[in-house]
DNA sequence: GAAGTTTATAGAACGTGTTCTAATTCGGGC
DNA sequence: GCCCGAATTAGAACACGTTCTATAAACTTC
């Protein structure tokens, strides 16, 4: 539709931003994004408020990620990756694939528990995504099925192991969901997340 | 908060409604949402096209059911209980848990990929629910997962039984969402279901 | 460094979920 | 039949995501 469409594209997957001005302005509307989220969740991240904060005019916001949705699921990416190279400077303990992957669950879901109303506006962004943040959601999804399979063993994973990645991380943002929305504690999530892990890997 | 609160909870749960014409109502209500859910999906599910449709004034819609997402997931349990009324009706086959639950599983996958718009209405609704809407889904919740347990065995199920209907419930919704937003063709779904039924079941 | 193009800005405008208001109708007790 | 409180109605009003418009600033290219 619009002559700027590839444009966009570059944009929203923060590569290539032509100018240090714009990787600012990107940088601003994230952590804008993540400070408003942090303190009230999905509702209080109001894109005019965002741009306030990021001291951004509203179209540029929209100029860099063409919705809300886009937005909360790109912070989401860029948490995940801090989440991931915090981890890559661990030294995963365990002796068993089981073992390393609920270290590495329990890590990673205990930060998330640390922040609710961050967790709850991202979780809720990534599940109500549409196809036209398909992109966007596909990288969480490839971002936190290789965090599991990285934990499982230091080679190249099999197909079997893939899978079993991608089934914990259904089951894991499941229960986060059901955490956000209290319909579960930290401790059902904790106990669910470990059988789960159980029935796959041992 | 309100003073009718728990008038409204009754009216929402769908039980004792005082009178005839409140029945009526409701289900013109439901029947009016999905029927536009199934022409046009989430987006065409608009508070004010429902109430037009079910003859009733926009004002009414919200008493019976407080937002567009408790209508949408009300409804999604009214669909879950006539899947499952049909499957009763139904010899389920198969010589084992894993068969019989491939079995269910295959049938109700098809039968929601049959109406693409109308599932896309209800995972999204679904999985977008905010803690308020928390008893609409967890009677959804609990009706996925008793599917499932009762394609494993006849007998009340045991807690690992329980366990693994909720894993496979997870595993469904996410790979429904998926499809749902493209990242997953009919395929994928089939292939990864059977997959995970396998890792928990065989 | 001027002309032309892209990007950013301020703010109005629009659509749809939700809430509110005032008037009307309905159903049950006298 | 009449009265009362609750339910329903039509429609205005409001909030927030999104789009649009007009103008200004920032860059490219020559």
């Amino acid at each position: 539709m619009s002559p700027s469409k590839s444009r966009t594209d570059a944009l929203m997957a923060g590569e290539e931003l032509s100018s240090a001005a714009q990787r600012e302005r990107r940088k601003r509307i994230v952590d804008a994004t993540i400070a408003l989220a942090s303190k009230g969740g999905f509702d209080a991240v109001q894109m005019r408020a965002v741009a306030d904060r990021a001291d951004v005019a509203l179209g540029t916001l929209y100029r860099y990620f063409p919705s809300k949705v886009h937005l909360l699921v790109s912070s989401l990416a860029v948490e995940l990756e801090r989440a991931q190279e915090k981890m890559d400077r661990t030294t995963v303990p365990g002796d068993s694939a089981y073992e390393r992957v609920l270290f590495v669950l329990g890590r990673i879901t205990r930060g998330l528990q640390r922040n609710p109303h961050l967790t709850e506006a991202m979780t809720r962004a990534f599940t109500f995504a549409d196809a036209s943040a398909g992109a966007e959601v596909d990288r969480v999804a490839w971002l936190m099925e290789s965090m599991f399979t990285r934990a499982m063993s230091d080679e190249e994973p099999t197909d079997e192991q893939k899978a079993i990645a991608r089934v914990i991380g259904d089951v894991w943002l499941s229960n986060l969901v059901a955490w956000v929305t209290r319909r579960a504690t930290a401790t059902d999530v904790a106990n669910r997340l470990e059988l789960t892990v159980r029935l796959l890997l041992k």
